[in-house]
DNA sequence: GTGAAAGCGCTAACAG
DNA sequence: CTGTTAGCGCTTTCAC
């Protein structure tokens, strides 16, 4: 917009010098002065320092618009993530930025709160950005059409956080949602717990809900105990204590719930509370996600810990390598990355209460 | 990367279909086809009619590298912000986002870390991407180098969280700091307060802290109470405990502590408790930020809360007025936006203890 | 090694 | 209203 110093009086009315002005001032042509950043090894050395030089006093800076259009690939990547607002998808985008910047590629990032329409909409700005590819989490992935539109452009991307089935021919970078929450249960029981309740949000909505019910009912199972329905809280507010009121003050109470993820688990803790319960003394609570807000509270929270930001990087990791790969089709081997989970047992587990279950106090 | 399908058999090597394509099959020349998109009002209803169809048939995506490039101007909003970590960025980030996209502008986000070296890496990239504008929070406006190199280059920018003092030539979008905290230090001594300690993460580094722990001071002296020196904590991690330790088993200690963001309260929240301590029984906790997180824990936070998504908003608000002003300048009157904060006195705020003060456990 | 020239896809004068 | 034309800043054959 507005014009610029010129110290040798050619006053531009643009951004600043262009590559043509480096040229001129370095006296070479401008294909010389390009390659000097672009394919250093192919220009002397002395050239070279000409060029840099000129750049450096005119204060050059690359228009990197015009490279783009030229190059006819961005080296930027679409990223599509639910939200930020869960912690999980914002220490994803450190791993995300962190990978992509060190390796020259500039990042677009959208967010489509789960909502498919959105999710369209976001990805058609991405694509008309011409990110050469795209990293993303979706609701569920097995029946996404924005998947299934992005498979017949051919556009390569890879999911974070949803596991592609191993039929399928997508790639994902996650943990193992089934046998993560299975050990996690597995965790609950070994600590004397039979009743056990999986709390989850828009649980129809999420894959990976789902898929970590399941490793519920693969370690209920397992060993010998009856799975019960999962008790789906649509939102993460206060409300939700009316619901969970319910379940405590049943007959066959659950002694410990199974949060699908750490938020959830948060809320659930302190409606619990509310309620007059003592979290871990009376009742057990298990997270998913390891959020680092987990460890920041008293109690800490239990949870299945999730490797976020490496996913992120990872996810990056795997999309350049099939971005470099060039041949069109991405590397065969290993379309879904599965990353090592851990467990945080501490906090807001502890065992059953003894033999007397506590009477909950009614709220004031 | 991939060759796409073309109906009518005119295989096209890259991307898919140009304006060329549209305008060819549309029967009308490329500028129409250009105008249908950019400049609707200028061309005939029925020759619209035919290019879009032809768009539509030709499943044509406009390339936006090209338009900006061209117009020389890109539409893009360069956003960076501390980091995704905090919940606070990513609510604004929630209020950037929507603002910009609805205002058919796009984004580039990075995260600085608070991190000067990286601040003037991502702005540069930023400017690489000639970015039109940007939003941004820094650690301490007031000696920030990148600030300094925007203003000399003259680039439009606009500071989200930071406070831009009366006399400076900066744009800001904020809540007034210093009032608010004075505000929320109010309530603490209308609560029955009088020894009030003010807990800060990185304190040097951070305007906002100064300035919030200047309200602090001015609700003391108000109040003919004498002001403690600032607790810096420079870590959210539990080893804050200890610092904590000193302070509360001191003769005078404090019956509240006013954490300068939300993050580190729910930290100092939680440390008190493991040294024994409950909240807000024994002690008080006030924060700084309304995430909202806050309202879902248990007790509730009390806080002094900001409109962060809408801080987002608006900056890119004022952004957009400067940009489309295009005198240059950036709009002379208000340079500065203070938005309205809210207090939430509930949870984690009560009265101090009456005459005894309760013993601090050792932790076992 | 280096230079000349041809565009990437699109917009914006300028004529008609 | 519509078409012709000239680039935006950069990369990349193709010669030399």
């Amino acid at each position: 917009m507005t014009g610029r110093h010129m110290p040798d009086g050619k006053a531009k009315a643009g951004s600043g010098p262009t590559l043509v002005d480096v040229a001129q001032a370095a006296r070479v042509s401008l294909a010389t002065a390009s390659r000097v950043f672009s394919h250093p090894a192919m220009v002397r050395d002395s050239t070279a320092q000409r060029v840099h030089e000129a750049a450096r006093r005119l204060d050059f800076r690359p228009n990197l618009l015009g490279s783009k259009l030229r190059a006819q690939q961005t080296r930027m990547i679409g990223v599509m993530l639910p939200t930020m607002d869960n912690a999980v998808f914002a220490e994803c985008w450190r791993g995300i930025e962190e990978a992509a910047l060190a390796a020259g590629y500039s990042l677009m990032l959208v967010t489509s709160g789960y909502d498919p329409k959105r999710e369209r909409e976001r990805v058609e700005y991405l694509l008309r950005h011409r990110v050469d590819g795209m990293v993303l989490t979706v609701a569920d992935a097995a029946r996404s059409a924005v998947l299934d539109q992005l498979d017949a452009e051919g556009v390569p991307y890879v999911l974070a956080y949803n596991q592609a089935g191993a039929r399928s021919r997508r790639h994902s970078v996650s943990v193992d949602n089934r046998g993560s929450a299975c050990d996690g249960v597995e965790a609950l029981i070994a600590a004397g717990h039979r009743r056990i309740v999986v709390v989850s949000g828009a649980f129809v909505a999420s894959d990976r809900a789902r898929q970590r019910y399941a490793g519920y009912q693969d370690a209920m199972r397992a060993h010998g105990l009856v799975p019960s329905p999962v008790l789906s809280l649509p939102s993460h507010t206060a409300s939700n204590a009316a619901q969970l009121r319910a379940q405590i003050e049943a007959d066959d109470a659950p002694t410990a719930f199974f949060c699908t993820n750490d938020l959830l688990a948060i809320g659930v803790i302190s409606d619990l509370r509310r309620l007059g319960l003592r979290v871990p003394a009376d009742v057990s609570v298990l997270g998913y996600d390891g959020i680092a807000l987990g460890t920041v509270m008293e109690p800490a929270l239990a949870t299945v810990v999730q490797p976020n930001t490496d996913i992120g990087a990872r996810a990056v990791g795997r999309l350049l390598a099939w971005l470099h790969a060039a041949t069109g089709e991405a590397p065969a081997a290993a379309r879904v990355t599965l990353l090592p989970h851990a467990l945080r047992v501490s906090g807001s587990i502890a065992a059953p209460p003894g033999g007397i279950r506590p009477r909950p106090l009614r709220s004031p």
